[in-house]
RNA sequence: GGGCGAGUGGUGGAAUGGUAUACACGACGGACUUAAAAUCCGUCCCCCAUACAAACGGGGUUAAGGGUUCGAAUCCCUUCUCGCCCA
């Protein structure tokens, strides 16, 4: 067994010393790198550890080929755990997550991560927050970040606002407690503005996931439609709909229990006065602004008031229901229960009528008016499909798609409503009401109302003397001498906002920080930018695809719009690795007590062993079972590959002696033979790697470096020694470099005597070998029946006649129906 | 309920229209050893095959069933199971 402490140890030394990972200050050939940088809650496990190994064997592959890699790292360090951990355990914040930082990195080098130190980034610290507060004062200064009061996603446990990102089926993201409705004035960054060219840049996103952009466009969630002014007594009752179509199928209106009106009929009566707050509370249901309820428990009252259909001119019921979402469209809706599943069920279960006005299509359109009495069948339910409109007044008879241009005409002449586009995504709700963020850089003056703190008293410090404990507000708004100060603009007493800000805006610019991490003149060199961007490939898990990725998406549009970056989206190629589960099939995480640490992992099998286990379990796209079995693989590998450069496995005579003529080694060489089976084999293994690492293949990269390491273990046995078999140990160990670095570069320099770094080599290039002769596989009725060796494009005549030679061809084959050839590859014959 | 993805040996997985099961784990056997571990070498889908054994023989097999094709793990349809996302 080889001795990877030494080794590893060494190395990691000597890559320090040569400054082997520090980024080239201007690139001629860039690549630019990055893995989604990380939480710090205490030590790696083997789930994140993946991430990063996955990246860095790509990155030193790059660097290999002759790219300037920039190849970062840093610390996502802002957040609720570091508030928790220093209420029980006493400890500040900042202490205990710059220990869990030293922590992690130490685990980060001696897993032999080729990051550039340099740049590292910790979102906590001022010199990096100061600019996230800059980011928010530019927001601000162009009207995307604003203040309201609104109903907002509440975390009883954490104590704090969450974005609609955050909450994830009616509950919070982080503790997993249903997330109720507060009323809080709070701030919001105005991401809807750029709704449309989120939406729209999705389409050029080649390189992104389907599904990433699929959950993109979900959630993005656009709709086209019309608003309709209903009328309650006198007043305007705007309601959003996609289905103007369906307008004569209206059979009530149902208004949001957060709605204003709401609240107006609730003074009238004690009954809907309950309703209505059961239903704020949140108690009903799950009351999250984001979703629909569930269809099954749709609850409702009656409010024995009517408003008017403008078009039918109808009287409809008015309903309050916890089913209308007051942040969708108009908070009001129109209800056709014929047509809306929604809508329907709540007909159901509060006996309203149900009036079908829709009915589906059968091209003729008089025999549609001959059926009109089938329609009177009642549904069992919603007919959501298009169709032909029935019992709609004038409109009687058009299509759906008629139906909708003529009514959205009418509604326009008639200044009853206007077309309208709504998006499922809503502002992002960034204050929390927490301590560890960076805190929210604004002034309120009771002469000049809300004031921006000007951009050169920035960073606004986080006070290190604070009582952490939650209550419902900003821990912050205890601490006197942060909140009392002076008015920017006036001079008076004023005080500061206690919320900091939401780390998601943390981490949606921390990737540009990189690039010049300790400019303290700005947060962005854009001449840097110019050079670096965009990103070349991105690595993270697949579960920020909502929540990070768009504000990530969002924050780059907007500084590309202020002129900081040259690109509009921030990275051209993004790669999404499976989760790490165990072997419950349960995922790796440090809160379900399940997470293999790698530190000390690393300390037992060694780096190498446990970059190599991690990359061979399986595609890196997705979900895979940490198991210690595959441990032993990996470490039985590369014992294998050590053991090679050793004559007999005594440790005495180096094997390189065996040399390899540097005129014949790599492509072209004079003399090559190309008839030489162990050369062909090299060459077809470094096509074979090259081509799986650009696919992110790893698994059978490895696995077909361990096809070589057998092949050359068989050359090594056989006698007189091939003269290639020097050539292929070069090789092996450039190929394996990415993956198991140190024992790579000990192999490099020391057996192979080499004097630079394997990872200054130049990356194997591979001969395309014209092969001399072709394996053709005989088939007859398509079953397999035997193979035959013969020259290279042999024609479809001579292949048949020698086919036919085989006996156990010829006696199934009589009377040939046809013959399909594939040149070099097979003939089939057809007989029946 | 909707959308997307997956289902291949005892296990992780390879093969994306042309020799199914590469590579590894594990198990078994052999070599080495006083012995063990380690190491090296080899065997391992099912049936024909119920005396034992058996391949350079035949047949079958990629969740189940059907279809397209000269040829399907791969493309299409139906069903089942699991996973993720959205409701």
């Amino acid at each position: 067994m080889y001795d990877f402490r030494t080794i590893e140890a060494k190395w990691q030394k000597y890559w320090d010393k040569h400054s082997i990972y520090s980024t080239s200050e201007h690139p001629s050939k860039k690549y630019y790198i990055l893995e989604m940088y990380a939480y710090p809650s205490g030590d790696l496990h083997i789930g994140h550890f993946r991430n990063y190994i996955l990246g860095d064997a790509i990155s030193r592959f790059k660097l290999m080929q002759g790219y300037d890699c920039l190849h970062p790292f840093g610390w996502d360090s802002f957040g609720l755990p570091a508030e928790e951990a220093a209420i029980k355990q006493g400890i500040s914040p900042r202490q205990w997550t710059m220990d869990n930082i030293a922590t992690s990195r130490s685990t980060l080098k001696l897993m032999g991560i080729s990051y550039d130190w340099n740049r590292e980034i910790i979102t906590s610290e001022q010199d990096y927050y100061k600019w996230t507060q800059w980011l928010f004062l530019k927001l601000h200064q162009r009207g995307l970040a604003y203040r309201k009061s609104a109903y907002v996603n509440w975390c009883p446990h954490c104590q704090t606002t969450l974005a609609n990102e955050q909450v994830k089926n009616g509950e919070c993201w982080r503790c997993g407690t249903l997330v109720t409705q507060k009323e809080l004035t709070q701030w919001f960054i105005k991401i809807t503005d750029y709704a449309e060219r989120l939406l729209k840049n999705l389409d050029t996103l080649t390189y992104w996931p389907e599904r990433v952009k699929q959950a993109q466009r979900y959630w993005i969630g656009k709709s086209e439609g019309v608003e309709i002014d209903f009328e309650y007594n006198g007043r305007k009752l705007p309601v959003f709909t996609t289905r103007a179509d369906t307008i004569y199928g209206v059979t009530f209106i149902a208004i949001s229990p957060l709605d204003e009106l709401a609240s107006e009929f609730a003074q009238g009566s004690q009954e809907i006065r309950n309703y209505v707050e059961t239903a704020i509370r949140g108690s009903i249901s799950r009351g999250s602004t984001s979703n629909r309820t569930d269809l099954s428990d749709k609850t409702g009252i009656f409010t024995y008031k009517y408003a008017v259909n403008p078009i039918s001119g109808e009287s409809v019921p008015i309903w309050i229901s916890d089913y209308v979402l007051p942040t969708y469209g108009t908070g009001v809706i129109m209800g056709v229960p014929a047509h809306d599943e929604r809508d329907f069920e709540f007909s159901k279960i509060h006996s309203i009528p149900i009036r079908q006005v829709i009915t589906e299509d059968r091209s003729q359109k008089s025999e549609v008016r001959n059926s009109l009495s089938s329609v009177l069948c009642p549904l069992t339910s919603a007919y959501t499909g298009e169709g032909v409109m029935v019992h709609s007044g004038s409109f009687t008879g058009l299509s759906s798609t008629e139906g909708r241009e003529a009514i959205i005409k009418h509604i326009k002449n008639k200044q009853i409503g206007r077309e309208k586009v709504n998006y499922h995504l809503k502002d992002w709700l960034i204050s929390r009401q927490r301590y560890w963020g960076a805190p929210i850089p604004i002034i309120y003056c009771p002469n000049c109302n809300v004031v921006p703190v000007p951009i050169e008293q920035l960073p606004i410090l986080l006070p290190s003397q604070v009582d952490f404990t939650p209550k419902g507000s900003s821990p912050l708004a205890s601490v006197e001498k942060f909140i009392n100060t002076k008015c920017p603009k006036c001079g008076s007493k004023a005080q500061r906002d206690t919320d900091t800000m939401d780390t998601f805006v943390d981490s949606s610019w921390y990737w540009l920080r990189y690039l010049d991490p300790h400019n303290d003149e700005a947060p962005i060199n854009s001449k840097l930018a110019s050079e670096w961007l965009p990103i070349d490939e991105y690595i993270g898990g697949i579960e920020h695809a909502t929540g990070h990725l768009l504000y990530f998406r969002f924050i780059s549009h907007f500084l590309h719009n202020e002129g900081l970056i040259p690109y509009e989206e921030p990275c051209i190629k993004l790669f999404t690795q499976g989760m790490i589960k165990d072997e419950q099939g349960k995922v790796m995480s440090k809160s379900k007590g399940n997470a293999v640490p790698v530190g000390p992992f690393a300390k037992e099998y060694g780096a190498d062993v446990g970059r190599i286990a991690v990359l061979f379990i399986g595609p890196p796209e997705q979900d895979a079972e940490w198991s210690i079995r595959g441990v032993a693989g990996a470490l039985r590998f590369l014992n294998r590959v050590y053991t090679l450069f050793f004559a007999n496995r005594c440790e005495q005579k180096p094997l390189y002696f065996f040399a390899f003529p540097a005129k014949q080694v790599g492509v072209g060489g004079e003399g090559v033979p190309a008839e030489n089976k162990l050369y062909k084999t090299i060459n077809r293994v470094i096509k074979k790697v090259t081509e799986d690492i650009e696919n992110h293949s790893h698994n059978t990269a490895i696995a077909t470096l361990m096809t070589l390491t057998n092949e050359l273990y068989k050359a090594q046995r056989g006698t007189p020694q091939d003269e290639w078999f020097g050539y292929g140990m070069q090789v092996l160990v450039q190929l394996l470099a990415p993956f198991a670095p140190h024992l790579s570069e000990e192999l490099w320099i020391e057996k192979l005597g080499n004097s630079e770094s394997v990872f200054k080599s130049s990356w194997p290039k591979w001969e395309e070998i014209e092969e001399e002769m072709a394996t053709i596989i005989i088939e007859v009725q398509g079953k397999v029946r035997a193979q035959i060796n013969l020259p290279v494009d042999t024609t479809e005549q001579k292949v048949k006649e020698k086919a036919l030679q085989i006996q156990n061809v010829v006696t199934r084959v009589k009377e040939i129906k046809k013959v399909v050839f594939v040149p070099n590859k097979l003939i089939n014959f057809v007989i029946e």
